[in-house]
RNA sequence: GUCCCGUUCGUCUAGAGGCCUAGGACACCGCCCUUUCACGGCGGCAACACGGGUUCGAAUCCCGUACGGGAUGCCA
């Protein structure tokens, strides 16, 4: 079976969330089929089409690595074709041209409302055309009546609508535009799509759809139509929880591996499988096992899943990735990527996002004394002080190596009767300004005796 | 109004008639590890919306109710 999906965002604003799920599925499905996945943009809607939206969507598809397999498709560079298949449609009995004016339409709409049926225009019944010359029409589909549609929706299962409860749904609108409905099925079918994996806001819109494929003789595609994303108090999602763009998950320091990560198992899962890489997702996701229900966005678990990949992540990538976005104006010093990639292990270790982690590494970046919190100078008392500097003196001898500076350090506390904390505190808050922080051994073999000794130095002196 | 869809711990979910005393993960709480903070380990709290059926047996099937979402646009 060869299958062709496709994401088609509307250029209206960022990439959010849900729409990020949605390439996912759409990615996922054809990946793990070997087959196609294309990128369309939905830009018939000119009044709210924008080139900064097209441009953000492409760039949050990028950071997340679902890019389409080829160029986006522009909806709006298809317009001829749609208006060719729309007159077609009218010409074959389909469709049929209606006059009716705003105020007209209006009126049928109450009417119909009230009495629990959709739109039906009086015009349906003409054949020839046009009825009244020079005057503004919109192009409509003719809905059968009677009998009714099945779609076997591979989220939802079998759906079915009565035909009497389908409306006559606009193809051209009265400027000769197409409108979504018309534009979708005539894009899906000239880009070969097999499956179309969306949001459930759709579903209802799916029964149009096949309508206009059946007229046209085409082929339907596979629909599967997933539950939209709600914020985490529940409600639909807006700017104050997760509908930001992708683009400010990156900012605020999450991986693009451990946002599919938490995007697909949102409404999808394997099992008790949590943690796992694209590639594995694309081995398991067939289409199935898609979650009915919709499912709400939960920032702490994002952080957990992300904690779990800056911990598998390489420690040089982190390092590249934190330095280019580290801001803090002081000279940074010459070893800091270095410093930084040697310590990453254990860096990460203490971290859930890539931000917790820039405000926490200045001793890394900077040479010289750090800025030492009040809360900290407060361990640096005159005893404490006079243990560093006896210290101090030592260090310069010590083995580099992590695990001989170890036994070093602890021979050094036995010979003196201290305690791990005796010297564990006071150290820290000199050489890091704070009293959190990896272990001090590991931060000390990382900086190296001379710049460690120069900082006890300073800080005791002063 | 009418039509369509949904409902398992606070959250994400496993579960496709007996394997369920309902499992995992996040969050939360406790203990252990420990120079700090974490990580890790161990343990705890916590759910089948409700009511009827069907069946020897139902979280799983059917019907209804409630609640939530969607459609009913010359938006997508």
């Amino acid at each position: 079976m060869s299958v062709v999906t496709r994401f088609a965002p509307s250029p209206t604003g960022y990439l959010h969330i849900g729409g990020a799920r949605t390439a996912l599925f759409n990615y996922l499905f054809a990946r793990h089929h070997g087959g196609e996945y294309l990128v369309r943009i939905e830009d018939t809607d000119k009044e709210r089409s924008t080139d900064e939206a097209v441009t953000a969507i492409q760039d949050g598809l990028q950071w997340l690595g679902l890019t389409g397999d080829s160029d986006p498709v522009f909806q709006s560079h298809q317009v001829e074709r749609h208006k060719e298949i729309a007159d077609q449609l009218v010409e074959s009995g389909s469709a049929y041209r209606c006059y009716l004016s705003d105020d007209e339409l209006t009126a049928l709409r109450d009417k119909a409302r009230a009495e629990g049926l959709p739109l039906r225009s009086p015009w349906r019944g003409e054949t020839t055309f046009p009825k009244i010359p020079d005057a503004p029409f919109v192009v409509r589909l003719k809905m059968p009546e009677t009998g009714e549609t099945v779609i076997d929706d591979m989220v939802q299962g079998k759906v079915t609508v009565k035909h009497h409860q389908l409306d006559d749904l606009v193809l051209l609108r009265s400027d000769g535009t197409p409108t979504y409905m018309l534009a979708v099925v005539v894009d899906d079918h000239d880009m070969g799509i097999t499956h179309i994996l969306r949001g459930d806001d759709h579903l209802n819109n799916a029964f149009r759809q096949q309508k206009i494929y059946e007229a046209l003789g085409w082929d339907v595609p596979k629909f599967g139509h997933i539950p939209l994303i709600h914020g985490p108090d529940g409600a639909k999602l807006s700017k104050r929880h997760g509908a930001l763009g992708v683009d400010a998950y990156r900012d605020m320091g999450y991986l693009p591996e451990a946002m599919c990560n938490y995007l697909s198992r949102l409404g999808w899962s394997h099992g008790d499988d949590e943690i796992f890489s694209k590639d594995q997702a694309v081995a398991w996701f067939d289409g199935t096992a898609i979650g009915k229900a919709p499912s709400r966005f939960d920032f702490d678990k994002l952080a957990a899943i992300n904690g779990q990949w800056m911990r598998n992540a390489e420690p040089a990538l982190l390092a590249t990735i934190i330095m280019q976005n580290y801001t803090d104006p002081r000279p940074l010093s010459a070893f800091a990527e270095m410093r930084l990639t040697a310590l990453m292990p254990h860096l990460t270790e203490r971290a859930k996002r890539l931000t917790d982690l820039q405000e926490t590494i200045g001793y890394l970046m900077h040479d010289g004394v750090p800025k030492i919190d009040e809360a900290t100078s407060a361990i640096l008392d005159d005893a404490a002080k006079a243990r560093l500097l006896d210290f101090a003196k030592d260090l310069e001898a010590a083995p580099s190596e992590i695990d001989a500076f170890k036994s070093f350090f602890q021979d050094w506390l036995a010979a003196r009767s201290l305690k791990m904390k005796d010297m564990g505190l006071p150290l820290r808050a000199a050489v890091t300004g704070t009293k959190q922080s990896p272990s001090i051994l590991d931060i000390i073999v990382t900086l190296g005796a001379p710049e460690v000794i120069k900082r006890i130095q300073e800080v005791c002196n002063s």
